[in-house]
DNA sequence: GCCTCTTGAATAAGTCGTACCTAATGGGTT
DNA sequence: AACCCATTAGGTACGACTTATTCAAGAGGC
């Protein structure tokens, strides 16, 4: 069985890390390699390397003589990209999105603050242009436009600001974003008041004022987080 | 040479983990698995494995054809504690201390009000008798004993904000800490108001007071941003 | 008789070597 | 310039062997 384009591993490492980040099997049950191989219809040495990048996420351990075992969510490399979309696609991705917004509300004013220092024009530039695509797509179901708009600002300000760590949260904060667009029912329009901020903070970060940019994004993350208590159970 | 005690794969992956981090092997050179196998004198299978799991974490990319490919920085997974771990390891200690400093500024302070408001009994005390351990261990050169019980204070704090992604940079936190006491040279006892600040804040923990209890993770913050100034380039 | 310690067989992962498949590449041909 | 083919290096498979753990049975001491 060849079914797949991209590699037999790519396709056993997205069904297992899946199921383990869903919980359909709980940490401390045990997989074998040799049942795996069977199962997938793929030699072991296939199954050994998805263990191991597995392993490496801190989401299995594998020790002699018991076999694989799923390690309790606490040790998860919950960071990771990967994992990240994996429990997004799965069960609890209302508690996910939660605690990955507030995540977004404690890094994105002060790096927002950040960028407000040191963006270039550049970087200015495509800021506001990006603004000005929000407010574009912001009426009459274009969702899936405004989302690219959405997904570029926020990378634009993780990347302004400098800093790394930041900058490497940008495929974090696009998978909360899309994740919120195309899970969470939106069947209307973006918050008008959401735009108007997005415009602000442009326009904050191009005059180089930082107290304003931290003061704007915290606003944005506030509403975030409102229209989730909202929305969410 | 077989000379590693936990397992071949974890001797590779560790020093070619290394290598790419401290750009021994700069972002565009390629390696060979079959290089790579003579080199450390294991079978293919083993460095498949190793080149499996750096590819998960996007230190390298894989191609038919071609080799192994180290990418650009950008791309790496910087949240991944063992990249953390080798890039500290290695040449550019300073510029990774200082981003995840500012990262931690960002952080904790949050983590710091949301502990005030959910933390248990069992974590105010617990908190609270770190605080005095850094005390007692704050003169005549007892760093070690500091340090075990500055990493436990912070993870304490992160746990007790109740935010899962908070909780899980308590790793990230201790790999500063332990890099800033270790490879930093700190000849002498830390900063006594750093100290006081910790037992202040472990007061604004245990009664209930964000505002207080942010206020003052973020003077701590300051402190360490402080602290790297004066000590690095 | 019950408990502890030792010993050994069973087990599943770890390692290895080889053989073969496949895709990307680069050069040579038309 | 477009096409084709030989080469190359990773991808996959299989089978044999090694080693750490575990668990249980048996020996010894209380």
């Amino acid at each position: 069985m060849t079914t797949q384009s991209q590699g037999l591993h790519t396709h056993v490492l997205d069904t297992l890390g899946l199921e383990i980040s869903s919980g359909q099997c709980p940490p401390g049950s045990v997989l074998r390699t040799d049942e795996l191989a069977q199962r997938f219809d793929v030699s072991r040495t296939v199954i050994r390397e998805v263990i191991r990048v597995l392993e490496s996420m801190h989401l299995v351990e594998s020790r002699r003589r018991v076999g694989v075992t799923v390690r309790p969510t606490e040790t998860w490399n919950v960071y990771d990209p990967q994992v990240i979309r994996w429990r997004l696609a799965g069960a609890d991705r209302p508690r996910q999105l939660r605690s990955l917004t507030v995540l977004r509300s404690a890094i994105e004013p002060v790096a927002a603050s950040l960028a407000a220092r040191h963006a270039t024009a550049e970087q200015c530039a495509e800021l506001t242009e990006r603004a000005l695509g929000m407010v574009a797509t912001s009426r009459g179901q274009q969702l899936e436009g405004y989302l690219e708009h959405d997904i570029a600002f926020h990378r634009i300000v993780l990347n302004a600001s400098g800093n790394e760590m930041f900058a490497r949260l940008g495929d974090v904060v696009a998978e909360v974003l899309a994740g919120r667009t195309h899970h969470q029912v939106m069947f209307e329009d973006p918050d008008p008041a959401a735009v108007t901020l997005h415009v602000r903070l442009a326009e904050a970060v191009r005059e180089g004022d930082p107290e304003a940019a931290e003061r704007i994004t915290k606003e944005i993350a506030v509403g975030a987080l409102h229209e989730l208590d909202v929305l969410a159970p």
